[in-house]
RNA sequence: GGCGGUGUAGCUCAGCCGGUAGAGCAGUCGGCUCAUAUCCGAUAUGUCGGGGGUUCAAGUCCCUCCACCGCUACCA
């Protein structure tokens, strides 16, 4: 038999779960029922990342032990997954002793091969946060990094670690992607991949002498291995690496890892090089979703714009969740979420089309034959149509599926679904049900509608599995596999009920969205004819969010080996800021020096060229984007604010 | 800047190896009554981002420009 392993991402214990980690993880679960119904024999492997510094912090904060904080969060998960159906394998934590034991293993045996070594790590390190700080982080006038979280100064700091030798993975790396082409789901994502690799990898530090909380190197208890090493060998230690077990040896290497497009570096580059050091294969596949968005914004706590899904489980069964989620979003693409996105599309395709065809079925069974077909069907084109219609419809939706293109496949079979009730209008058997010589007739397109029912039923149930399980039942049909389905001439079924009870738009939006989503998107709001401004149109408190001042510039200086930057220091009377601007194609350094000029002083900063620009000066445009920097009335005093 | 992607009906998107535009939702009109006020049919709207080229024929191939997005070591 054979066999498919397929992974989610642990998820980290920092986060409560959402929609995001939802996604991810419905995805891998209907792969894994679809995988299933071909007769693979399956592993479904999710859990936890639960060591680092955030864990050991947050904790500390709330007066209690990383694990406690980490096994509260595990809870929540579980939760979650068994509200969602989730059906896996095992939930590996990171704190599991088994995965302890692996990873070190892992690291002794890299090690002793020596692409592990010890050295020391040169970073930009927060006192108060206790934390290094990315290359990428924005730079101080002093030229240290400043700490994106409390805004304090970095400084530099050296200690002793372990590093990954990743740079010697270069050509085997690059050779694998060639030989794999298939190896990153989407093809676009892989180009990124390559496009990274080719620019050169430097060696990897794997492990914090700073950081407690995490999986103690082996005969050095001064340090503890960091993040990335320790999070990806939970796809083999969950099988029981380094053992040699039953399931290690049937189900490595994975056959696919499923994760958003957030991580796909350390799965798509580190992960692959940590394995050839380890002599190990390499997993076969990996398939990169993109981002649900909320209001065209990423969705973070930050933000505020986090989508629990508890909030829909109020409303709609777990199905209509995953129903949605796998619907909706393109293969690899991002995708805005919407509720009336979502009510639309549940109300439409699982309510009206599928549920209600299910209904009326139901009904006409029950109504005209008692739930119990006497088996004299006498069957005309017209069904043995629907029957090949419908093998049709499962080759294409298994191809689908197979590439994983959940959304093109669920869409083929609500055209099936549309299909099944077109005949039933066309063969109008409400009006052979009293005549007496038409009976045949009208047993063999109830029969043929229950049967294309069974059959299209078979092909929704890894995406959408309780309610699928709950037509079996009602038609009194065991068989879970694909193919037409024939439950025998004489079969009875049973009364159906509602499967996916309509929620009134009106209703959910005035109950729920008013306490639980203070911000309902723009669309949202018009739905609920809520008054906006007039498209391109701001209002003035829009407008008043903007603060511009006047500033002198105090000093200007071209910046190094562009041709178009200069990096202005100005006076806002309030403080002395640095800003980048690309006008020194048209302005000299001198010609700015003490000159008055307008800011956005609450812009966002940013960092180009390695220096953070907080804010930018005001300048008129002409079409060819040469810049005019406006003259302000000499008399006019630092720090005015423009409005 | 480099590499990649996207830009098609009001909205969300299909359109493979080129043959004069499609679906769903929303809208309008009509039909049915078995069904969860559900279903079925018909129907308006598009210079297929702009420009140029190849071709008998181009959303579909080539060039170029614009906008947006992703990765990345630079024009906020």
């Amino acid at each position: 038999m054979s066999t498919f392993y397929i992974t989610t991402p642990i998820y980290y214990v920092n986060d409560i779960p959402h929609i995001g980690h939802a996604y991810t993880t419905i995805m891998a679960d209907a792969i894994t029922r679809f995988r299933q119904a071909e007769g693979h024999q399956t592993y479904f492997l999710t859990g936890t990342d639960e060591h680092g510094q955030k864990i050991e912090k947050s904790a500390e904060a709330q007066g209690i032990t990383p694990k406690i904080l980490a096994d509260r969060v595990v809870e929540r998960f579980k939760d979650l997954w068994r509200v969602l159906d989730i059906r896996y394998d095992r939930f590996i934590r990171t704190t599991d002793a088994d995965h302890v034991a692996g990873v070190q293993h892992l690291f002794r045996k890299v090690l002793e091969k020596g692409d592990i070594y010890p050295g020391d790590y040169r970073g930009h390190y927060c006192v108060s946060c206790e934390g290094y700080v990315p290359e990428t982080a924005p730079e101080a006038a002093s030229g240290n990094k400043i700490c994106a979280d409390c805004g304090k100064e970095t400084e530099l700091l050296t200690e002793r670690c372990y590093f990954f030798r990743l740079s010697a993975y270069e050509e085997r790396l690059l050779c694998f992607y060639k030989d794999n082409p298939d190896f990153i789901r989407p093809a676009s994502r892989m180009n990124e991949v390559v496009s990274f690799v080719k620019m050169g990898l430097k060696d990897l530090s794997i492990t914090r002498s700073t950081v407690k909380w995490g999986v103690p190197v082996p005969d050095d208890p001064e340090q503890t291995i960091y993040v990335w090493f320790d999070a990806l060998s939970n796809y083999i230690t969950a099988l029981g690496y380094p053992d040699a077990t039953a399931d290690f040896a049937r189900f490595w290497p994975a056959d696919l890892h499923v994760m958003a497009k957030d991580i796909l570096r350390f799965h798509a580059v580190y992960w692959p090089a940590f394995l050839m050091a380890a002599d190990l294969e390499l997993p076969r596949k990996e398939l990169i979703h993109g981002w649900w968005l909320k209001d065209e914004k990423k969705m973070s706590k930050s933000r505020g714009n986090v989508l629990d899904p508890h909030i829909l489980l109020k409303y709609f069964p777990a199905d209509a969740i995953r129903y949605f989620l796998m619907r909706e979003a393109p293969i690899g693409a991002d995708a805005n979420f919407s509720h009336q996105g979502f009510i639309t599309r549940i109300n439409t395709e699982l309510t009206n089309d599928w549920a209600n065809l299910i209904s009326r079925v139901g009904g006409m069974v029950s109504r005209y034959f008692s739930n119990r077909f006497p088996g004299q069907a006498d069957y005309s084109a017209a069904e043995e149509e629907l029957r090949e219609d419908y093998l049709e419809l499962e080759n294409e939706v298994r191809s689908h599926f197979d590439a994983y293109a959940f959304n093109r496949g669920l869409e083929r079979i609500m055209e099936y679904v549309n299909r099944l009730n077109r005949y039933i209008v066309e063969s109008e058997p409400w009006k052979m049900a009293g005549q007496e010589t038409l009976q045949p007739r009208l047993e063999a397109v109830l029969k043929t509608l229950v049967r294309a029912i069974l059959s299209a039923n078979a092909l929704l149930a890894p995406v959408i599995p309780r309610s699928a399980a709950r037509v079996r039942e009602f038609f009194n049909h065991a068989g879970e596999g694909f193919g037409w389905k024939d439950p025998g001439e004489k079969f009875a079924v049973r009364d159906v009920e509602p499967l996916f009870p309509r929620v009134d738009p009106k209703q959910f939006f005035a109950e729920e969205l008013q306490d639980s989503h203070p911000s309902p998107s723009p669309k949202e709001a018009q739905m609920n004819e809520k008054p906006q401004t007039p498209e391109g149109v701001i209002s003035f408190d829009e407008f008043k969010k903007v603060r511009m001042v006047v500033a002198r510039v105090v000093a200007a200086e071209k910046v190094e080996k562009t041709d178009k930057l200069l990096r202005l220091t100005v006076d806002t009377d309030s403080d002395t800021r640095t800003l980048v601007a690309g006008i020194a194609q048209y302005y000299t350094p001198e010609e700015l020096v003490d000159r008055k000029i307008i800011i956005v002083a609450n812009l966002q900063p940013a960092t180009i060229r390695g220096i953070e620009s907080r804010g930018m000066i005001l300048a008129a445009s002409d079409k060819d984007g040469r810049p005019y920097i406006p003259v302000i009335p000499e008399e006019t005093p630092v720090g005015a604010i423009m409005r």
